[in-house]
DNA sequence: TCGAATATATAAC
DNA sequence: GTTATATATTCGA
């Protein structure tokens, strides 16, 4: 009887949110100034699969997804539940794993590398169900303005100012609305 | 199965 | 600066 577990935490304004299954892998994420909304996207997640509702708890990974945003390391290592994404989200999601903290890519960068299109990248990368934990924030499009960070349907300028914000934290060097082209990153 | 919708890129004006 | 067009993937009717 598959039961998943819904565990929030807040640091400063904001609210952090994990779902997790029972094997304790990490289903999804979430983030916002908002609990309910942070709440509901969980929620609405598990619900894709799921009949029952995710039982509420705590988990250390709420308090690690703090860390993340805070623009440091994690302490512990994660696993994750790949069941409800695509081979091509996975294909995409592994790259982002490897952008180093205080550099960026661009969504056309990604599409050569895995021999796809740009618009089929920045697909992927919206629907990424592990914000912070799979760096989407460090995707950029390629006139090296910040772009979108979209949180499903939120916040949906075109210079996200918390994606610019996460950057800034980790040290992506900026020039005015621009990410500098030494922060650039090359996938192999 | 097809048409519309994307967190795009590039080229032209 | 602004369009126009090509493009890969996903989602819903």
């Amino acid at each position: 009887m598959p039961n998943s577990l819904l565990a929030l935490g807040s640091h400063g304004r904001i609210w952090f949110g994990v779902l997790v299954d029972e094997d304790d892998r990490l289903l999804a994420a979430a983030f916002s100034e908002s609990q309910k909304l942070v709440k509901r996207h969980l929620t609405s997640f598990s619900q894709k699969a799921e009949t029952k509702a995710p039982r509420e708890g705590s988990h250390r990974l709420a308090e690690e997804m703090s860390r993340l945003y805070d623009g440091k390391m994690l302490r512990t290592p994660i696993r994750l539940n790949e069941s409800r994404v695509s081979d091509f989200q996975m294909k995409v999601y592994r790259l982002l794993n490897k952008i180093p903290r205080g550099r960026v890519t661009s969504y056309g960068l990604i599409a050569k590398a895995i021999d796809s299109g740009p618009r089929a990248v920045g697909n992927a990368v919206g629907s990424n169900p592990w914000p912070l934990f799979i760096p989407c924030h460090r995707v950029i499009p390629a006139d090296r303005s910040v772009g979108n960070y979209s949180m499903t349907g939120k916040n949906r300028h075109p210079d996200s100012p918390v994606k610019r914000a996460l950057l800034e934290r980790e040290k992506v060097p900026f020039r005015e609305a621009h990410v500098l082209p030494t922060a650039l990153w090359n996938p192999e």
